[in-house]
Order: structure tokens, then sequence, then C-alpha cells
DNA sequence: CCAGACATGTAGCGACTGCTACAATTAGTG
DNA sequence: CACTAATTGTAGCAGTCGCTACATGTCTGG
């Protein structure tokens, strides 16, 4: 019963789907073996060890995001920084884009504890980004920096229910 | 051998100083009662769960930063919105106050997974931040939100080295 | 056509998880 | 002093974790 030619590539694509509906850091083998019709014993067969698999997997969703949001938002800069800000701020809470955006905060909590793939996979996505919003932003790469960490910051309100801090907070910005 | 009058308060100052360095998403029972000089057994016993562990934990952090906040930086009315974000991103820097904004990303990130003991201590503390932040910053409560949103960027910036943003973006602000 | 590389299933190991049953010891109360 | 309730130790259960040994299947290049 060999031979079903499982690609890396269309694994990865299934634990990715699942990863981003029930977690990255609580992901286990077994469970997300499931998820994509195979066994433990394949996952690491393929990718070494589950560490192996989670950094591939960290490459695959940065690739999978990058490219989700060239298409959701084509490159035009906008007027003002608010308006890109506020644009910006309403793709991430998309269902599109939140399930992301909740692994992104996975990412970044095992970053802040020193795994150091979680680091470098964080730093590489931030560098995207940043490039991502300098071409969209009035001011470009001079304006980016501000606008980013503000975004982030959002991402933060919005997980412990303080939506509400962040329109009031993008309310005090300048336009 | 019994009535060693271990309270509850004096195991959760242990409980916390194991946790601060550790992270708190991934502490097990019988580490922390190690770090605490007792059992799991007897953490059960006083918290019913580990859930009801974590939550009184959770509960106890908190108001160990913030009266640790409240002696950092008396209150007083900074000059402009820069300076003041400047000094609070310098005091989540230092080693004081770092391992708590590490933690502070793992409830986040528990609490966009749907944790709901995560989400209502994440939301109480932002409470908590944001009243903080109004008694010190020149505009009060209406310029709170804002500079609170770009602070909590700054830790996912700094999580993942991209503290370079960080500063990038503090030029970008109006002072 | 057949040797060998590739792919997969089955079974399980040792470590760890949260939690519990049971017994023992102690301290406060009448 | 007896009794009851609070506190703790010992031992272990059932489940999950990442990972591996071993056997067996299938496809492919010489």
């Amino acid at each position: 019963m060999a031979r079903t030619k499982t690609t890396k590539q269309s694994l990865l694509a299934e634990l990715a789907r699942h990863v981003l509906a029930n977690g990255l850091n609580t992901a286990s083998l077994r469970p997300m073996a499931a998820a994509a019709n195979t066994s433990d014993r394949m996952l690491i067969y393929h990718f070494g060890s589950k560490d192996g698999l989670i950094a591939a997997l960290l490459e695959y969703l940065a690739d999978e995001m990058a490219k989700g949001l060239e298409t959701a938002l084509p490159p035009k800069t906008f007027a003002t920084e608010r308006e890109l800000v506020e644009t910006i701020v309403g793709l991430l809470r998309s269902p599109d884009f939140k399930p992301y955006s909740r692994i992104w905060l996975d990412i970044v909590s095992a970053a802040a504890q020193g795994n150091t793939s979680h680091q470098a996979a964080g730093h590489a996505v931030i560098q995207m980004f940043l490039d991502w919003v300098a071409v969209r932003h009035p001011d470009g790469m001079d304006g980016a920096p501000f606008a980013l960490t503000f975004i982030e910051g959002t991402l933060i309100m919005d997980a412990v229910g303080h939506g509400a801090v962040t329109e009031s907070g993008l309310r005090g910005m300048k336009s």
C-alpha cells in the first residue's frame, strides 16, 4: 500500500488548515496526522521530527499569508496613514485573515520564550509585512514601522476583547 | 506531618516566580510543585484543579505587575506623548518587567485561541494599564488608547527581534 | 525480472500529563 | 482526653506525548 505520492506540499496544505483552526502551540502529531489523513509515523518520516514539521509549516504559512495579503490589497499608495491602517486592521479582522492573526500570536509567544525557529520565522514575517506596508504607505518606508507597530498592537487588543480601544486609538491618529 | 500552614498566598508567590522564568502556557503541575517545594497533589488540593491554579495565578500576576508599575513610574503627567511612550517601552524592556512582558504574550496567545479565563484576565490587565497610562498622558484618557496600542505593538516587535522597528516607529510619532 | 529504494502499516516504548484513592499524621474543639 | 476536620505523603491510573523498531508493501532502474 505504498506510493500514493503524498508530497510534503500537499501535506502542508492540510496541516496548515488544521493549525489555523486549532492553534499552533498546542498542536500535536496524532491529531495533525488525522487531519491530513496520515499517521504520526509518516509525519516524522517526511519531516524528520516535530520541530522539522513546525519549521516547514511556519515557512508555508508565511508564504500563504504573504500571497493572501498581496491579492487582498493590491499595491496602491493610500492618501493618509490613518486610512491605510484602518484598512489593514479591517482586513486582519476579516474571516480570511483572523486565523492567521491567531496563530501569529502563537508564534510571537513562543518566540518571546526563546524558541529560535519561531523567532526566525517571526522576524521574517515582520520583514515581509514591513515591505508590504511601505509600498502602500503615503510616507513609504519612513512611515511603515510606526504604522505596523500600531497594527500589531491592535491584534493584542482584539485578542483580549478590547477592540474598542483600537477604534479609539485610530481616532487619535493623525490623518 | 501536617499543618505547616502553607497558605495559598505564599504558594502563589513561588509559583509566580516559576512561570515568570519558565513561561505560562507550557507550565505543568509537577515542575511548578517542585519550584514551590510541594507536590502536584497539594496544588490540586489548594486550587481544586490546574485551571483553578492558573486563574489564581493570573490574578496574582496582574496584581503584582500593577503594583510594580505604580512604584516604578510615579504618576506625573509627561510633557509629550512620545516621551511617555519611550519611557514605558524602556520600562517594559527592563529586567524587572521583561518577564511580565513574556508571559503577557502567553496570556494573549491563549486568549486569542478562545481560552475564556485568559481572555478575562487579559481584558482586566488592559483596563488597568489603560488607566495607568491615562494619568500619565498629556491628553489623559483621550490619548491613552492610542499610546497603549502602540506600546503593545512594540512588545511583538521585540519578541521577534525587531526592536529597531520600535525605535523607528517612535521617531515617526508626534512629539 | 529482479534488486533496491521508497513508502506505509502495526505495535509499542518510556516519559509526561492532570488527577485521584487511600492512608496517615496533626491540630483544634468539646 | 477523645473526636473531628484539616493537611500531607505514597502510589498509581488512564491518557497523551514524540518517536522508533520491524515488517511489508509497491514502484523503478539496470
